[in-house]
DNA sequence: ATGTGTTTTAAACACTTGTTTAAAAAAGCT
DNA sequence: AGCTTTTTTAAACAAGTGTTTAAAACACAT
């Protein structure tokens, strides 16, 4: 039980890479052990199975996913710029990570995936009482009354898909990779200006 | 060189199941057989190859992707109206098959699946004159001056993710499949209001 | 029926898969 | 040093992979 973090640690993060990349059933162990420079046995030795090893990878980007969320609703401050903010950290950690929706959708898709694990990611939300200040901000009449359900739904779909679906939409509009990250920059602002123009009616900031 | 339409299309259409809902790389030869009742050999004696079936499978979901796009846009309609009417469809379109959106994007985006076949989706949009129909309204100031790609790009993200996001979704909200259906049939007038609003501004509608 | 071409089958091919084993190498410890 | 434990290796395992083969079953003309 001792440590030797060197190589348990490079081959997590080879197996990252190798399963975000092209996902469980993309990928053979063998891949996997190739990419860290290490023995195929290896893989097993310190993790063991290809299926535990993926538990582990997956459950941490789901992780990630869910924290980049949560840090912002916890923070004090007035919904409006709350929210706007929440929009642009989104936006801004998918640029940083485009493969993670995919990844995380794709392998939940997948039946054998199971998530049972409570990380009961409502409860999370509910906690940070940004569940109560949009409430208040649509009795109030500055925030349009409809339900948190469409407003995550509405500010995932334009934070995640474009980063996505890039292989689609370059395909479509026949741009090279670098063209369509330019564009995505753009792209931000409108999708934060069209959100909150939608959510906060009277003030079309 | 006879017809025997019987076996060779049963085979293509428990192709495209598997295909679509478990990827190329998530399903066997054998489990396409199964699927349609027949010996494994007839796979490949049909079409020669796994994966030669698969690029058929995968090319007619881009063209089924595609078509139910451009017939919109060549219809003799006022540009507000179209778009509207292009978001409605769209949604419907993905409503009816929520599997596609995933699958041709987890498989474009796999190396090795080349779609070079020059299906020119960007000409048959400009063929249908709708571009030029954005342009003159976008001069005369009743359309928002955003590039197409945005455009295309926004209707797109909230037409698509949801659907493609159900599980992901599900697990954050804990509700079941046919809640987050019924949701999802009053998320399109909300999309179609938004992003309405949104490129139209002054009208408002 | 006999012969001809097509369709279907079971079996085999060579290769990859995830996983295990048993021995070798390295590291720790007294 | 020697002894024990941990780490690494090559090799093997059974099962599954895509694909091919050769024979059987079939359809259908004459």
């Amino acid at each position: 039980m001792c440590k030797n973090k060197s190589t348990e640690e490079t081959i997590r993060d080879a197996a990252r890479r190798v399963f975000i990349a092209k996902g469980f059933a993309g990928c053979s162990s063998r891949e996997i052990a190739k990419e860290a420079g290490m023995n195929v046995a290896l893989v097993n030795y310190y993790f063991r199975s290809k299926n535990q090893l993926f538990q582990l990878i997956f459950h941490a980007a789901m992780e990630d996913f869910f924290v980049s969320m949560l840090e912002v609703f916890a923070a004090p401050m007035e919904l409006e710029e709350k929210l706007k903010i929440f929009i642009a950290n989104e936006y801004d950690f998918f640029a940083k990570h485009p493969e993670i929706p995919r990844f995380i959708i794709g392998e939940l898709t997948r039946e054998g995936c199971e998530f049972d694990e409570k990380a009961a990611i409502k409860q999370r939300i509910e906690q940070t009482g940004v569940f109560q200040q949009a409430l208040a901000a649509q009795e109030s009449g500055v925030m349009r009354k409809i339900d948190f359900f469409h407003i995550m739904n509405i500010i995932m779909s334009n934070c995640q898909y474009p980063f996505m679906a890039r292989p689609l939409i370059q395909q479509i509009h026949e741009i090279p990779t670098e063209v369509y990250q330019e564009k995505l920059a753009l792209h931000k602002e409108l999708v934060i200006d069209m959100i909150m123009s939608y959510l906060f009616p009277k003030t079309n900031n």
